[in-house]
DNA sequence: TTAATTGTTTTAAAGTTTTGGAAGTATTAA
DNA sequence: TTAATACTTCCAAAACTTTAAAACAATTAA
């Protein structure tokens, strides 16, 4: 497996980009998403969402489960906690994306 | 000035290079540094250099002192703790880069 | 003053990332 | 079975990043 700084770098980058930033944030808020959920969000095509999550996912920044024709996809706490520890509270409270 | 979602992919983007992400783990380690003093650290032109210190410089991440011919560097530690919280104390000690 | 030291800017090449279109896979609906 | 839906993969173009060499500016040493 890889080491601290290459795994840490990598989820840097995976983060370092506007949609991918927010489809973190949007995740951290909502929970499990649906990837049609979402992509509604982005004027991007499904070609380039895909190649996003796969960033993201490379990174260990997001599981996704699939069920018949969907694929659902969430935030894998463990290594986002791990990586950069305050994302959650910070990046939801500064980044006016907020719900209730 | 910047919103909050473009100062923080900002930041991140700056952290998502093996070679800025050790200099700020150097500075977070060891307080002030001049570009000399950890130049030798890397198998990098000045150029290269420079241009990766003007990154972080503009991410907000770290400000510049100038004594003469030499420049100090050093983080700035409310931006660094604004947008990547948990840096200083999760990446020194996974990083295995702590001293003592 | 002249030369050496420090660091920055410019330019250009090499590499990487982002993107959409088209083709592909797999599941569900008709 | 055939068509529709939900992604994913492959490809190529455009945009961006990383890098070093060369030229620059500014300070210090001889």
């Amino acid at each position: 497996m890889d080491d601290f700084p290459s795994r840490a770098v990598r989820a840097f980058k995976a983060l370092a980009d506007p949609t991918r930033y927010k489809i973190v944030c949007l995740l951290v808020e909502k929970g499990e998403l649906g990837c049609g959920d979402f992509d509604n969000q982005f004027t991007l095509s499904k070609a380039a969402l895909s190649h996003h999550y796969r960033i993201l996912e490379n990174a260990g920044l997001i599981v996704t489960r699939k069920e018949g024709n969907h694929s659902y996809t969430r935030i894998n706490h463990s290594v986002l906690d791990e990586l950069v520890p305050g994302f959650a509270g910070t990046h939801l409270k500064l980044g006016s994306l907020e719900v209730e």
